[in-house]
DNA sequence: CAATTGATGACAACCGATTGCCAAATGTTG
DNA sequence: CAACATTTGGCAATCGGTTGTCATCAATTG
């Protein structure tokens, strides 16, 4: 057991250890990487030397010799969208676990940004996780052929995707407004880029055809909590008794605001929200929610990805895979109001 | 204007720009990062050269060869803890704007997941944001002598910090509640491996003394919404008619299990919080709590560390940054109730 | 015991950039 | 026009690994 100064020194490489057990450089990558490579006497002498010297391979390195860098680029249109934690934790759970690195970037709700940030990806990550995509099907093709992608609530042939089925749990939430007395009910939708918002919303529409319940749409809204003062005065003036919004945020906005204006929820109006984030348990009243597996579509995402890079001799893999939603019901829907 | 095919190809690298101008892939590399080393004919016509090939620099390669990465590791404990949203965009953007690429881990409130993060970011990044860190201040000082570190709400000399004030709100917290009434008064502690958590008691025990109030430590409890559940019991159980959580998740976790119990907030019982997340304005009751710019304190921290790698001629940088706290009050607290 | 086979490890090219050093080309001055 | 100062740009080493090729040596086999 011998003294060793430690600390200050820079890093070892495997040049350092090569030289203390008298091999080539080449011997020692191959010790680490194909063990089956070499000998097993001098494979555990080199790990010996590589655990006396604290050795870790710098990534760098390896990703430039190697051409895989052992990152997965994830991006996300709003850091601060609690949507996106459970999803951010998944991926990042699941892309740990299979010894990948995270690189998660905020794309601002830009489809610009979108874009460039891929442009740079393609370059130091393996592959890309991108959720609620704002490209065009055409632009989201072109990248999936240079690098590999998967993509979370949007669907494009050729592109392998995990979608969550909001648009089955939005017919759930329509029949649990129907079966309340509602035959009133605005939609209020997302961003117009947004997929996921026009899917829904067709699956609304068909089911209200279906019901024979009017449905009409409003917005478009962003995301976010402010944009539900907004919401909620264009649901209060278009005379609906009941709404089913984009996602939680507009959901819980539009409860804020609802109650400054002095309507009470769900006495006066029911609101339904979507995706069931942080906080929608316990807003006032707690919301009824169409609920999912998030931080599971991340680690599905992630699964996905990886079985696109390293394609094993098993059975194909997949390339696309639905999220299972259910309705939450809390206490922001109600009966119907009583008729004027 | 001649056709390009374009897209299938491997991107372009600084050889085929010189191939295509007829000089060495060093003038190529010159024209580009030191222009003045250049003739400017040349330099034009390389440009247009890198233009038409949509050259992009190779990261990986730029990395190896200069020792920078471009990339900044930004450590939290938990990504699902609201707080960390606003910081997160607050590095992302301000280091985005930089031109450095931000690599986020979360560590799960692990001092191992922590110590071995830094070590693999030691390699890959060229500098390090550690938020709420569990490290001894020994790790601590270590880590930073092999890398550029700025802490968070982590006071340790010699390694420069970012410090939300939280500990002067707490005591203009507890003159709150004792102008409300309040003489029995819980702190419902965090983590014991918190630092912000002790700063904090220890601002609260010696205003208390100083105002001759009682005040007494419960917990530690976990910060997330579960342990409010635990944390609202003993709360209860001590007697208290007011306290005072370390955080946001803990007090709306209380506001949940007072509820369920039918303890009234805040006829019966007063409760503050403590970092303003997000949903901290819309629980029920809204939640009094210490509010402080948390975005921003993450776009000090990156200015601080990228002070830190690059050190300009300027002045020297600042190795401590206190960023200011203010106590918001909402619904939460109100006056004691009236004696038995 | 000689010959074939397989295991082992060294050499060297390569990934894509940066950068020190030096030679050639250019411009300036006496 | 010669001598010198200054640009300008090429060569080659380097960063820390990976990987194809090949020589060597030991073991198995006829």
């Amino acid at each position: 057991m011998a003294m060793q100064a430690a600390g200050t020194e820079r890093p070892a490489t495997i040049h350092d250890i090569a030289a203390m057990c008298g091999v080539a450089a080449s011997t020692v990558s191959r010790a680490l990487s194909t063990p089956d490579r070499v000998n097993v006497r001098t494979r555990v002498r080199i790990e010996a030397a590589a655990a006396e010297l604290n050795y870790t391979p710098n990534s760098q390195a390896k990703a430039l010799s190697s051409g895989r860098t052992g990152a997965v680029g994830v991006l996300v249109p709003d850091i601060t969208n609690p949507f996106y934690f459970d999803l951010i934790r998944g991926t990042q759970l699941q892309l740990k676990a299979a010894g990948y690195t995270q690189l998660l970037v905020d794309t601002e709700e830009s489809d610009e940004v979108e874009a460039s940030s891929m442009e740079q990806l393609r370059k130091s990550a393996d592959g890309i996780i991108v959720t609620a995509s704002r490209l065009s099907d055409e632009a989201l093709l072109a990248a999936a052929a240079k690098i590999p992608i998967v993509t979370i609530n949007r669907d494009v042939a050729g592109v392998p995707a995990v979608v969550i089925d909001t648009p089955s749990a939005t017919s759930q939430a329509l029949d649990h407004l129907i079966s309340l007395g509602h035959t009133r009910i605005a939609y209020m939708a997302g961003p117009l880029t947004s997929q996921s918002s026009t899917l829904r919303w067709n699956a609304l529409a068909a089911a209200a055809e279906d019901r024979g319940v009017e449905v009409r749409r409003l917005g478009p809204f962003a995301p976010k909590t402010q944009s539900g003062a907004a919401a909620a005065d264009a649901a209060v003036h278009s005379g609906v008794t009941a709404c089913i919004a984009f996602n939680d945020l507009i959901a819980i906005g539009m409860l804020q605001r609802l109650r400054e204006r002095g309507i009470r929820v769900p006495e006066d109006m029911s609101v339904v929200g979507c995706d069931d984030i942080f906080g929608a348990d316990f807003c006032n009243p707690p919301l009824t929610t169409m609920a999912s597996p998030i931080e599971q579509a991340g680690r599905v995402s992630v699964s996905m990805l990886l079985a696109q890079l390293n394609p094993l001799a098993g059975g194909g893999s997949r390339s696309r895979s639905l999220m299972p939603t259910h309705l939450t019901v809390r206490g922001s829907t109600g009966p119907v109001p009583a008729g004027p």
